[in-house]
DNA sequence: CTGTTAGCGCTTTCAA
DNA sequence: TTGAAAGCGCTAACAG
């Protein structure tokens, strides 16, 4: 391994001077700098992160955790896009970025916790938020940098997250329904511990109401992410008395499993029933017919947790901040008129 | 930030005690073993890595390198359940996993360089196999330990690689449709730079044969992973006048873009043309109808990669290794019989 | 069984 | 503008 003693020995100055020389210390003459960064070169020396971060007390690395795979969330499309968006800042930055790789909550805790207290990282970004998370509090309790994509439970106004606005994405993809003419409307979401879903549902409420539609218990359901879990709902909904002929899903992911539950039932979407969702992964443009949904542009809200994060890192006073990202309805084929 | 010299202080015992106290070396008494412990515990005391790192010459991390995301391949189910995999086995070990970010190729070899050259890693998982590939071999260049997830184009006896064995299971898949008596079978792939492309397309070609059944080149279409791909792939292949009745298809998620479009230019699947692919990304199980797949066990190539990668770098001698992975066919609703 | 010492590669005062 | 020296937190001979 090429150090900074053997750049020194090389150009005949002193490491310290190499060192500053790797800083781009102003103090440091042109001529200098030239004759190092040549031996640099020719050497192929590289800094050792592992020294530098001892001392700097700094790693340029950020910690990603995932939700425990425990749900199988994890498949959504949601993840690889929003690592993209991360991973183009802390490149930009010249940060590292480690992943979480727990499956359980405890497994999960641990991990982040020998990120922190081991200086494996200098922030955190956490890719859920549900109501009285461990490592939340962990992380408040230490006061270590972090921020959270989607909304805290708690602590809001102290916790930096990045956010859209769901409740107004809610009522908006709902009020679409509306002015198709659709009057009986379900909502179809997942977990409720998960803010998102309830923001969601919540804005789908605040449209019905406006317009004067009923929703009652019945329409709303909580189900699980995956094909089972869009069976279920559908089963349920269609016991009903009064069949829905629209409905919201918190999800992309989900509507594939409606979708072909319905289209299995022998309902044509958007024929008999027309479906709205949120997210816009790859996926809803496959999909027979293309779905409508709330494009929440998660590359951005991606990118920028992790700008805000790093902001945080390298300036501890920095106030909490919520970020906004604001999102637009992409229309496709899942929707249709009701007269 | 309590340092090892505390605990020693507040023990009454050396550093260098208390360093062997972590390691448990077992020539130290249980009684200074569980006073040292109290007091870890006590005071709060975790080892910093960086140090570690640094005296050890070893992470305990190893580096996951995705393929550049200028396809959009990213957006593939497959990558998530493969980082679980991973993540499984470098938990187990208490390893930490350290992403690629880069969106070019330029931009990956750069980072590949600054976690070899910088010690950020033991060793790097490579998830992609491409011909030529500059950060292969940068990798064999510098002899730092790489495992790769698919198949090297050269020195196959050299590099430790997890694979199916594609050859096979595109044979047998193939079988699968020429079984139910399809006659005329098409193949579509990725593209040819792949190597799993083209071991698949090699045993599409070779149950074909043995079948005495014709594969022009007009049945071997290579496209684009996503959407825009399967369309120019479907209507290529209907503009033939022998149009097929099966189709091969080398990964779900492309299947999800033929099944699409096949759908919208009037064919029914199976009814009238029967679909076969490769992967089992939960998604499969979801299309209507549900795909008959070949599960790889993207899981388990995840978990082996990084469970040989991992011997690789605590045994430098360790030989280089081919894994292969046993795969099964999923039989599902997308393939009927032909008479 | 335990302590002393040196040193990993780097940054950063303090002096010059 | 540069160098010498100390030290970040830890491990690993070597000694005892």
């Amino acid at each position: 391994m090429v150090t900074i003693k053997d750049v020194a020995k090389a150009t005949g100055v002193s490491p310290s001077t190499v060192s500053r020389v790797i800083a781009d210390n102003p103090r440091i003459s042109l001529d200098t700098k030239k004759k190092v960064r040549k031996a640099m070169k020719n050497l192929g020396y590289h800094p050792n992160v592992n020294a530098r971060n001892l001392v700097a007390k700094s790693t340029k690395a950020i910690g990603v955790i995932m939700p425990s795979s425990a749900d199988k969330a994890l498949q959504n499309p949601f993840f690889p896009e929003i690592l993209r968006g991360i991973g183009s800042v802390t490149h930009d930055m010249q940060y590292s970025l480690t992943l979480s790789t727990g499956e359980t909550d405890e497994e999960i805790l641990d991990e982040v916790q020998r990120m922190v207290y081991g200086s494996y990282v200098d922030g955190v970004i956490l890719l859920y938020s549900r109501l009285n998370d461990s490592v939340m509090n962990f992380l408040m309790e230490k006061s270590f940098p972090f921020v959270i994509v989607g909304k805290p439970y708690d602590y809001i106004s102290e916790i930096t997250h990045v956010d859209n606005d769901n409740f107004s994405a809610g009522k908006e993809i709902t009020n679409h329904l509306i002015k198709q003419g659709h009057k009986k409307i379900a909502f179809i979401g997942g977990s409720r511990d998960l803010f998102v879903t309830m923001d969601r549902e919540a804005g789908y409420e605040a449209a019905m109401k406006e317009a004067g539609l009923s929703y009652p218990e019945s329409y709303k359901i909580h189900a699980e992410f995956l094909k089972s879990g869009g069976r279920d709902a559908v089963s349920q909904l269609f016991a009903l008395s009064e069949q829905p002929t629209g409905i919201v899903v918190s999800d992309d992911l989900m509507s594939l499993g409606v979708l072909s539950t319905l289209e299995e039932s022998g309902f044509s979407v958007p024929k008999d029933i027309s479906l709205v969702s949120f997210n816009n992964v790859y996926l809803s443009e496959i999909t027979r017919p293309a779905l409508t949904t709330v494009d929440v542009r998660i590359y951005e809200l991606g990118a920028q947790s992790a700008k805000a994060l790093i902001e945080k890192t390298t300036n501890k006073s920095e106030p909490a901040k919520r970020i906004i990202i604001p999102y637009d309805i992409v229309y496709r084929g899942s929707v249709s008129k009701k007269s």
